[in-house]
DNA sequence: TGCAGTACTTACCTGAGGGATAGTGTAGGG
DNA sequence: CCCTACACTATCCCTCAGGTAAGTACTGCA
């Protein structure tokens, strides 16, 4: 009854799935700005290859976070867009970007103390 | 300047990484509920390798977001703890948690819907 | 004497995810 | 008449993340 975060068909470790996606992250973000052609994405999203493109649109497609438009002319036309769904998981990403934004500093300060350490012990 | 998803290199995506690796959610979830060793964390996470769990303790150690305590004793014991860094990040994770209890029957029934048509079509 | 308990580390190996490349269908334009 | 644009789809191939298993160091207890 309780989301179990250690199971791997709970809701909530899906969700964490679907947030790991690199991809789909980057396609969520770039759809918060306005509707994008397959292409624009693909040029948006720097060094996604098309097969990966696809893949991502599909499985965002099917949890009903974007919706596909098939614009019938040629050349073929179609046009991916946020749904509301999909507007309220960009809050949730936006609200880690504030995060990073607040306290990468504290965390690259952590890593270069780390790393310092590290390196004392190797060296001797 | 701003930051750009779209770099490997950049703040945001580097916590997009950290959020998206399972173990490092689960174990920040896990030292959520307190301190705990690392046989502790072990059982509690269920299906995660001594390797893994020790290459995401190390993780996250070096970015600062738990505290890894020896104790010279012998059989030896060593205590992890969120730090108020890591507190911080929880409470994202939380966030994530609450949006997927509250979505999650949207997204399940959109998945059913197009896995629905997808079969009409294949069946064609 | 040797085994148990703790917290790892190291070496090796395999499967699957994802990159690269080529193919498909349509029609307007040069 | 064929090339181009667009949005895929299919195929092969290869890397590497992560699993398994075994090793390590230390000491108290039977």
């Amino acid at each position: 009854m309780q989301p179990n975060v250690y199971e791997a068909n709970c809701p909530s470790r899906q969700l964490l799935d679907r947030i790991g996606d690199t991809w789909s992250v980057l396609v969520v973000v770039t759809l918060a700005e306005g509707i994008h052609r397959y292409t624009e994405l693909a040029k948006r999203i720097e060094g996604v290859s098309p097969k990966m493109l696809t893949q991502t649109l599909r499985g965002l497609e099917r949890d009903g976070l974007i919706t596909r438009t098939v614009h019938p002319v040629v050349p073929p036309r179609v046009d991916y867009a946020l749904t509301e769904l999909g507007h309220s998981l960009y809050a949730l990403v936006e609200g880690l970007e504030k995060w990073a934004e607040t306290h990468i500093e504290d965390v690259q300060a952590a890593r270069a103390a780390y790393d310092a350490t590290v390196q004392a012990y190797s060296a001797k």
